[in-house]
This record gives C-alpha cells, structure tokens and sequence, in this order.
DNA sequence: TTGAAAGCGCTAACAC
DNA sequence: GTGTTAGCGCTTTCAA
C-alpha cells in the first residue's frame, strides 16, 4: 500500500497539516521540521495521491484531446504537438478518438469520461453546423476543425478559403490552367473540403477559368487509399488535367501514387500540391508542394487558450475564433516556375 | 455547479443510497422509486463525479501510454490500436511523450503524473539493460520495445533476430548479394537495431556472404531524414550495394528519396526492403515491402496484459515475455523474382 | 509555527 | 427496499 500523509506525519511525529506545509513550500516552517518531515517523506517514499488532491481541489492537472484516428499523420503530429505544450504547464493530455463519426463525437460531448480531466481539445470531423447547440457544455472547450462556426466556444482553426486560394493561384501562376481536386465532399458548404474548394472556385473564377465539376473527384476518407482511387476514377473517365489539388497530403501523396502507376510523371506532365505540409511531405518521391496551414500553431493555441479558460472559468470574455497563418511551401511536385 | 448524488436525492426524495443503488443497476429497488430517481437525474443532468468514485475504489479507469513522440507514424499507429482496445474494455489512455530521452524516461516511471493512471504500457526507447530496475515500480506495468530483457514485468515485443533474418533471407532468395543496411546503431547489442542488425548478420552467414561494415550506415535517430543522410553517406563513400534493409519503414523511404535524387533506380538497380509495415508503405512510390511486425497484436496485448495485472494484482504469476508473430510483405520496392 | 477537524462526492457495510 | 454513516487522502480554515 502506498503512504499517505497520516504515515508520513507518524513517521515525522507532526501533525499532516506540517506535511502538506512542507510539500506545498509553505514558508514559515522550521528547519529542523522540515528536515523530519523530508526524511520521513524520502524512507516511505511518499508521493501525494493526486485523486484525492483532485477530489479536494475540483481540478485534475488532464485535458482530453479527442481527434478522429492518431493513426492519420496529421492527427498523430497535432497530438504530439499538444502533448509537448500541455506539459509545459505540468498537464497531461488524455487522448479520445471519435473515428470522425458524428453520433460518437457527440456522446464523447456528454460523456462522463470528461469528469477526469479540466476541459478538452475537441477536433470535430463528424458533427456539422446543426450540432452547434452540443458545444454548449459546462466545461472549458476549445474547438478545432471547420464543421462547426461561430459556436458558443474557442475556436482555433485555418484559413481553408485562403489557402486554397493560394494554392490554385500558386498553380495558375506556374502555367497550369486544368487543375483537379482530389478528395471533395458532395454538397459539402462548410468543412474542410468545402471550404478548400470554395477557395479553388474563387482562384479559377478571378483567372477567368470556369469550373469544370468533371475534374473534381469525390472521396469520403481522407486516407491514402482514397486519394489513389479517386485519381483511378478521374483516368479512367478520361478527362484531361495537368495539375492536382490534393486537398489534404495524404490524398496528394495517393493519387501521385496512382498517377506513378499509370506513367504519368510528376511534376513533368501533371503538378501536385497537397495540404497540411506533413513531415512526409518532405521526403515523398517527388517531395510534395504543400501548403503549411499552421497546425503546430494552431496546436499550441489551443493549449494555451483552453488551459487560460480553465484557469479564470469566469473570464466571461465571449468566445473566440483564432486563425492561423498560412503558406505555401513548394518543393518538388509543383515548382513555381515549369521546364 | 454540477449536481451530485445529495442533489439528486433530495430532488428525488429518497436517500443518497438509494440514488447509488439505481446508478449501480442493483436490483431490488421498486419500480416507482427507480423512476423518482431516473427523473431526479435527468432533471438536473446528473452525472457521477469520476474522481471521488475514484478516490473511493482506488481506480481511475485509465491507463497511460509513454511513447517517444506520437509524429512518428509508427507510435502514431500503436497509439491508436491501445485506444481502440483500451475503449473496448471502457478505459481511457493518458499519453506521455518522452523523446526516447534515457532520463526522461526513468523520470517518467517514478512520476506522480502516473497516480491518475491504474497502470502504464511503457515504449522504452532510452532506458537501457542497466536500468532494469527502475522498472519494478509498484504499479502494473507492461514494457515495450527492446531495450530491456528479462525485467521484473510483462513485456510485449516483436521477433526482432528472426524477422530481420526472414527479411534478408528475402533478398538473398531474390539474388541480392550486397545488402547495405540503414540504421543501425554503434556497438548496439539489444535494442531494435541491435537485434535486426544480428538477425541479418545469421542470414548472411548461414548464406556464406561475409559481413562488411562499410555497407551499413549508421543513424542516431529513425526519422526520414536520417534515412536520407544516411544513404547519402553511403553514396559518398562510393561502396556497392544492391539492397538496402532499411531498419525502419521511414528510414527506407529516406533511403529511397535520396536514391531517387542520385538516379538509382528501385527496385531494378537497388531492393529495398523496410521494417513496420507503416500504412504509408503501401502508398509510397515504389510501394515498400517490408517486415510487419504485428504490432497490432502487440497493442492488443498490451492492453490486455495490463488489465489483467490491474484487474488481479495479487495474481503473482510471473513476469511473461510475449512475442509477435511476423511476415514479410512482398511489394514493388523488393520483389520475390528480380526481373 | 503547528495541530485539529471539516469536507470534497462517492461507495459499501450495516441497520432498519 | 431503503436509510445512515464511515472513510478514501487530501486541502484548508480556524485555533492554539
């Protein structure tokens, strides 16, 4: 059984309250006391038992992070990220994965599984803007992804629209002029790949290029598979493109994958930009054009803002929508200038 | 203010007992009463503070998982399994990054941090046999990895010697005679490099192919990166090689950009085979054939392992080595017949 | 400078 | 069937 304060008071001959004192660095104790009490903390090996700390206290030195699959690349580098700046504050991160799946992202909401630690990262996939009300909880919450606006929380997220845009500009600007998506959502307005293809839409609308839906490959998962079949589905309708919007990494990293298999060469005949700039964006056979869309800052933001809101519950500031920078980072797949 | 069972109660008009019994699905309660109870509970949202029933049962409901760092994908991919299993059984998981750091990751094994958790599956990657003691800590605990033998504890691991054998005996069958490796780790006895270093010195052996250290690179660290380095030392240093193992799955794929950029072609100039089967090795270009470990049963077991302990800590039986099952899988990057 | 004691919210032995 | 109550280990107010 481990020690408690009781056995390290015995020990020391004090009271527990002279323990607590002097495992809180209460200043006005007396040397010759505290050296009892470290003694008899050192023989028993004595370490605070922090439920009961927590049960006292009502905070648990845990946030939650929930995000769809730490198996998806973006989601394991997001977590890292938090993971690292969560302990600098001395808080551990306890990690939910909701498979993206809207009925379990809403459960985990509600669930008392969240009664472990101070308040949660949540990364919704699957719920939409008509599940707006759910993010009403009584407990610290920050928001990321872009299913859901203007809720009654933080909110930490990318300029999808924008970088898009720059994106499809960046391509145009090379010379592309056909450029598919690989990875859009059917009738999708708000969410990730809505929004991204809202940002190609307005790209190609200010070169005056019009949109051809036929270039526009659909997909469901965000996975590498994905993004190979959708490039499968596009050669085999035939169409023609000499670029490629893959709108995550993986999707990109994909459909190359495909094109490989089909002798199309990368970026001779067809240019490829992704989106997340992953570390294996770097190292992918042609490296990857990419935009950066800010996720270690983003990561980071939201640590900070839930573990501020945690602190000062009552703030009562409204909430609010943190954006992050954004660029495009070129390396192989699509170079700025075409030979 | 959350509600509690005195709240609950009093709304109710029935005991706090009785609000237990009706929580704890105990069955002799009458039917009018059950329902008083349940209505008392939805009014003011009740749900049991988790931290108090866990001051009370000594248990937490959760476990912790130390990884290096979640932005691998292959700590990515574990993490996932031991969530996904650990769910299963209604448990949540803690995760703790230590860098792969030594001292870290002793820190770690004392750390108060831990008093949130029922127990620990613990990814060493510093820590070496020599500190195999700091591995009897009073909590249940299963090891991963191969940095330590014959602990105090479960440890659940992969057939390191036999399947970098199994790996190397491919590229032999398949006509390869100079394998360089990427990799390895100076004077390493155990260790993953150690271990897969020496499975592939037998299968050379048992081959008849002497053993030239100036084909195997050396690396600190097994990020894409240090795959790319390390090729690039070896294209330097103008020795010959036919095949590469690649002691991880990002390594290869390092290896194989760099190649790529150096105008050898794989598989036709050069085989290259890797370790993990990351999700990414089937996508990458070429695809990567490469050992897979069973790391999902190692996950699986892990978890399983660990609750057993948590669930029966008096179970005394001793300390169990379990090993994974392995087989090599055959893609483009090292196929079975060169042509 | 230190001690006594209440109480965080819950579970479970025991009483009725 | 349901109520009373002790106590998990800690923090903190109040007294001494």
């Amino acid at each position: 059984m481990a020690a408690t304060l009781h056995d390290v008071a015995r020990i020391a001959g004090v009271s527990i309250k002279t323990v607590s004192n002097v495992i809180h660095d209460y200043p006005h104790i007396r040397p010759a006391t505290r050296a009892k009490v470290e003694d008899a903390i050192a023989e028993l090996g004595y370490t605070p038992n922090l439920t009961a700390r927590n049960l006292r206290s009502g905070r648990t030195g845990a946030i939650a992070l929930a995000v769809p699959d730490l198996a998806l690349s973006y989601f394991g580098e997001l977590a890292a990220e938090v993971i690292a700046e969560a302990e600098k504050a001395g808080v551990v991160v306890l990690i939910e994965q909701t498979g993206g799946d809207r009925r379990r992202e809403l459960e985990l909401l509600g669930s008392p599984r969240l009664k472990l630690t101070d308040g949660l990262i949540f990364s919704a996939l699957g719920m939409g803007q008509e599940d707006v009300a759910s993010l009403g909880v009584e407990y610290p919450l920050v928001l990321l992804g872009e299913r859901v606006f203007d809720g009654p929380v933080d909110h930490v997220t990318m300029q999808n629209v924008e970088g898009a845009r720059a994106a499809t500009e960046f391509l145009l600007a090379s010379g592309r002029r056909r450029i598919a998506v690989v990875g859009a959502h059917e009738h999708e307005v708000i969410g990730s790949a809505g929004l991204r293809l809202r940002g190609y839409r307005e790209a190609l609308e200010a070169a005056g290029i019009p949109y051809d839906d036929d270039i526009v490959a659909y997909t469901t998962l965000w996975h590498r598979a994905y993004g190979a079949r959708a490039m499968r589905d596009l050669l085999d309708r035939g169409v023609e493109f000499d670029a490629v919007f893959g709108l995550n990494d993986t999707l990109a990293l994909g459909a190359m994958r495909t094109m490989q298999e089909a002798g199309i060469h990368v970026p001779d005949d067809v240019s490829v930009v992704g989106w997340d700039d992953l570390d294996e964006a770097q190292y992918s056979i042609p490296s990857l054009t990419t935009v950066d869309p800010g996720s270690r800052w983003i990561a980071r933001t939201a640590v900070q803002t839930l573990l501020k809101r945690i602190a000062d519950p009552e703030s009562g500031h409204a909430a609010q929508l943190h954006l992050a920078d954004f660029r495009v980072v070129e390396r192989e797949s699509a170079p700025r200038t075409l030979t």
